[in-house]
DNA sequence: TTGCAAATGTGAGGATTACTCATATTAATT
DNA sequence: AATTAATATGAGTAATCCTCACATTTGCAA
C-alpha cells in the first residue's frame, strides 16, 4: 500500500504516478477497464485482501508484468476502485442536496440518502470490502477524508442555504462530521446482523435529523 | 490475522488456542509479559504493520520459535494488547457510569469520560495504531464490537435508570451506536490536525449529550 | 514494403516475512 | 542417575508482492 493512485492513463501529465505514457490508447484503457473488472470480482469473492495479483492478471489475460506497468502495485488498483465509488457517492449526494431549500426538504431528502447509501452498502460487496479497509490504509483514509470533506462541504452548502445566519466554519465541521459518522454507521450496520442493523441506520437517522434541525 | 487470541498461559482449559500448557508458569508469564512489551515499543516506533515477529523475538531475547509457541500468529499479539486497553476503557466507563442516577450527572460524566478517551487517543500510540486496524481486521472488528456492547449496556443501564419508562432495547440500540460512533469521531479526530480534531470531539460532544437528553 | 527505433509485453526470479519442524536443551519425576 | 516430558532454537518453507532483462509489437521514415 503505497503513495498515489492512477485513476486512468494520464493525459501527457508529468507522467504522474502511471509507469508509461498513454500508447495505442485504445487498447490500454481497454486494458485497464479489463484490470479493474477483474479486480473487483476478486474482491467480490473473497475480500481485497485474498486477492492476489497473479490471479488478476491472469483473470486478465495479461502478464504481470503488464499489470504492474498499468497500477504501480496492489494498493492503487484498490484505490482507483475506491475513488470510482465515492465518485458515485458523491454524485447522488450533490444531486439529492443541491436544490433543497428548506429543512423539511433537506431532512426529507437526507433521509432518503441514508437509506440509499445503506442499500449499497448492503448490496456491493466491493464496496464494503474497501471501505472497510478505508481506516487501515493511510493512502484509503485520506481518499476517504477528501470525499467526506467535499460531501460535507455539499451539505454544508445547503444548511447554510436554509439559515444564513450560522457560522459557516461550523457547519462546515459539523457537516463532516456527520458525513464520517454516516460512513461508521453504515460499516457498523453490516457488521451485525439484519434486523440490528437496520435499526442502527434508524437511530442514526433520527439522530442525525435532529442535529440539522437544532444546529 | 487468524482466529482468537490467547490471553495468558491458558489454566487448564482445553489449551484453547495456546500452543503447549502452563509449564514453569512464573517463566512463561514474564516471557509473554516480555513479548507484549517489546511488540509495545515496535507498534509505537512504527505501526503493527512494520512491526515484524524476527523483530520482536529478538528484542524480547528469545527465539523466533519461543515467540511462536506463546503466540500462534502475529494477529494474536495484536489482538492480546487491544483486548488490554479494552478492559482498561471498560473499567473507565464503568467508574464514570456506574453511579450516575440522573441526567445532569450523566451527561457531566459522559462528557469527561469523552474527553478522557480522546486524550487517551492523543497520548497513546499503540492503542491508536490498534484501534486503527479494527476495522480491517475480522477478528479484531469481533473484539471491539463485543467491548462496546459490554459498554453500552453499562450506558444503556445509566440511562435506564434515569428514565426507567424508556425501552430498554431501544436504550441499548442506542447505547451501542454511540459508543461506536464515539470510537469513530476519535479515529477521525486524531485523523486531521489537532484544532479541527478538538472542534469535532466538541461537536460530537453536543450531539451525544443531547441525544442522551432528548431520545 | 522494409527496416529501425520506441513503446509494450512477458514471466522467471528476487526480496520480504509470517510461520513450521526436526533437533537440542532444560526441567520434572522416579 | 536415568528417563520422560516440556520447552527452546533457528534454518528452512511457503506465500506474495514486485522487478528487470529480454522478447515482441507498433509507428514511422525512407
Amino acid at each position: 500500500m503505497n503513495e498515489i493512485a492512477p485513476i486512468v492513463p494520464a493525459s501527457g501529465d508529468k507522467e504522474a504516478t502511471m509507469p508509461r505514457k498513454e500508447p495505442t490508447q485504445r487498447r490500454s484503457k481497454e486494458r485497464v477497464e479489463r484490470i479493474l473488472s477483474c479486480a473487483s470480482t476478486l474482491i467480490a469473492q473473497g475480500g481485497s485482501d485474498a486477492m492476489r495479483m497473479s490471479d488478476v492478471a491472469e483473470m486478465a489475460e495479461i502478464s504481470i508484468g503488464s499489470l504492474y506497468q498499468y497500477f504501480p502495485d496492489k494498493g492503487s488498483i484498490i484505490r482507483t476502485l475506491a475513488e470510482r465509488y465515492n465518485a458515485l457517492g458523491r454524485d447522488c449526494i450533490a444531486d439529492a442536496l443541491q436544490n433543497v431549500s428548506d429543512m423539511n426538504g433537506l431532512q426529507a431528502s437526507f433521509a432518503e440518502l441514508i437509506d440509499v447509501y445503506y442499500a449499497m452498502f448492503l448490496a456491493e460487496p466491493v464496496m464494503r470490502d474497501i471501505w472497510s479497509g478505508t481506516q487501515a490504509d493511510k493512502a484509503l483514509r485520506d481518499i476517504d477524508l477528501h470525499d467526506s470533506r467535499l460531501n460535507g462541504a455539499v451539505l454544508a452548502d445547503a444548511r447554510s442555504r436554509i439559515n444564513p445566519a450560522a457560522d459557516r466554519a461550523a457547519l462546515e465541521n459539523s457537516s463532516f462530521l456527520i458525513m464520517q459518522l454516516g460512513e461508521a454507521t453504515m460499516r457498523l450496520a453490516i457488521s451485525v446482523d439484519r434486523a440490528e442493523g437496520d435499526a442502527l441506520v434508524k437511530n442514526f437517522k433520527r439522530m442525525v435529523l435532529r442535529e440539522m434541525l437544532v444546529g
